[in-house]
DNA sequence: AACTATTTATAAGA
DNA sequence: TTCTTATAAATAGTT
C-alpha cells in the first residue's frame, strides 16, 4: 500500500526504518481503537522499537492490568509468579539475615546470651574487647586533634591578649608600673568545653535500641 | 474500506459484529506481524473479544512476558507493583533496618567510626561497656555453675572412692595403718576441663564477620 | 508534516 | 467460515 509494493523483510536504512515505525504504529493503533468500538473488544498493544523505545495502546475503560488479569485468567498462563516468588525469596533472605544481625546486638548488649557455651561467651567478649580497643584508640585521636586545636585558639588569644596588654600597659605603667604581673597566664589549665560548642544534647545516633 | 463508509460506532448486529471482530483482529495481528519485520520491533497485542474470549499476537523470538518487562522497564511504570506494593515497601524497610544494624556492628567492631562526634564515641562506648558487664555476669554465673556441676560429680566420686576404700582400707589397715591420710583430698584445686566435653573445635557462633 | 499514487484492508453480498 | 468485489483506508516514496 504505497508507491509499489513492499518487501517484507527489515527496512536497512535506518531513517525509513523509523519514519515506517512511526506511520504503522500509528496505524496499527488506529484500527486497535476501531476495533475496540465497533466491535466491544478490549485491546492492548505494546511495542518495543528497534531503539528500545516503549509504545502502547489500550482501550479505554480498561489498564493494561485488568487486560493481563483477564488474558492470564482465559489462557491460563500465570505472568506473576516468577516475580512473586523470586520476591518472596529476596525478601526472606533479607529477613534472615537481619534476625542474624539482631541477635548479634542483642547478645553484644548482654541480651539472649543463655544459650550460649563457654567458649562462644568468651569469644564474643574478646570481640567487643577488641572492637571497644579500637573505639578507644579513635576517641583518643578525636581528643587530641579537638585539644590541639584548642590550644592553637589559646595560643592565637593570647597573643591577641598580649598586644592589647602591650599597648594597655604603656598606658598602665605611666599609673601603676606592677601591673602587668597580674595579666600573665600560662593558658593550659583552662576548664572550657572545648570543641563541643556545637554538639548540643540531641540523642546519641549509635545507642542501640534491642527489639 | 469496504462497500461504503463505516460509522465509527459499536455494531449493533451481534453476528455482524463477530464477523467484522474476526476480520478485523486478523487485519490488526497481520499489520503487528509486517511492523515486526519491516521495523525490527517487538509487538505484543491482547484483545478480550465481547464475548470474552482472549486473543494475543506476540512478535517471534519473545514473550509477552519478556515484553511486558520491557515496557516496564522503559515506561518506568510498574505493573506488578498494585501486586507487590506492600512486598517492595516491605522489602526496602528491611533492607534499611539491615543496613542500619550493619552500621551499629561495624561501630562496635571499631568500623566506621570516622564521622562520629566525640559524644557519640563516648556513648557507643558506654553502650558496650554495659553490655560487656552483663556478659561477665552471665560468664561467672556459666562458671559457677560447671564448677558447682564439677564439685558434685567430684563429691559423688569422692564418696564412692570413701566406700571403695573403705573396703580397701580394712584390708590396707591390716598390713599398714598410714596407708588411709595419703588419699585424702577437697576436691578445690582440680585442672580437669570440666564441661567442655562436648564443644569440640568448632568455629564460634558468635564471632561477627563485618560487611 | 503534507501529498499522492498505489497497495491493502475490508464491508457487504454470495 | 470463506470467497468475491467494490470501495475505503493505509501508506511508501516524494516534496
Amino acid at each position: 500500500m504505497g508507491r509499489g509494493k513492499m518487501e517484507m523483510k527489515r527496512i536497512e536504512n535506518a531513517t525509513n526504518r523509523q519514519v515506517t515505525f512511526s506511520k504503522r504504529r500509528n496505524g496499527l493503533f488506529k484500527k486497535a481503537r476501531e476495533l475496540t468500538i465497533l466491535c466491544d473488544a478490549k485491546v492492548s498493544i505494546l511495542i518495543c522499537s528497534s531503539t528500545a523505545k516503549a509504545h502502547e495502546y489500550i482501550s479505554p475503560s480498561t489498564t493494561t492490568k485488568q487486560l493481563l488479569d483477564l488474558y492470564q485468567k482465559t489462557l491460563r498462563v500465570d505472568l506473576w509468579s516468577s516475580h512473586y516468588e523470586k520476591m518472596l525469596e529476596n525478601l526472606g533472605a533479607v529477613e534472615q539475615v537481619n534476625r542474624i544481625l539482631k541477635k548479634q546486638i542483642r547478645q553484644r548488649m548482654g541480651e539472649s546470651l543463655n544459650d550460649l557455651t563457654l567458649e562462644e561467651l568468651t569469644g564474643l567478649e574478646q570481640d567487643i574487647l577488641d572492637g571497644l580497643k579500637i573505639i578507644h584508640e579513635c576517641k583518643d585521636q578525636v581528643l587530641a586533634r579537638q585539644i590541639n586545636t584548642f590550644k592553637r585558639k589559646v595560643r592565637g588569644v593570647q597573643k591577641e591578649n598580649k598586644s592589647l596588654q602591650d599597648g594597655f600597659i604603656i598606658n598602665a605603667k605611666e599609673e601603676d608600673p606592677h601591673y602587668e604581673y597580674e595579666l600573665v597566664d600560662n593558658g593550659e589549665h583552662c576548664d572550657s568545653d572545648f570543641g563541643f560548642q556545637n554538639e548540643g544534647p540531641g540523642i546519641f545516633a549509635l545507642r542501640l535500641q534491642p527489639n
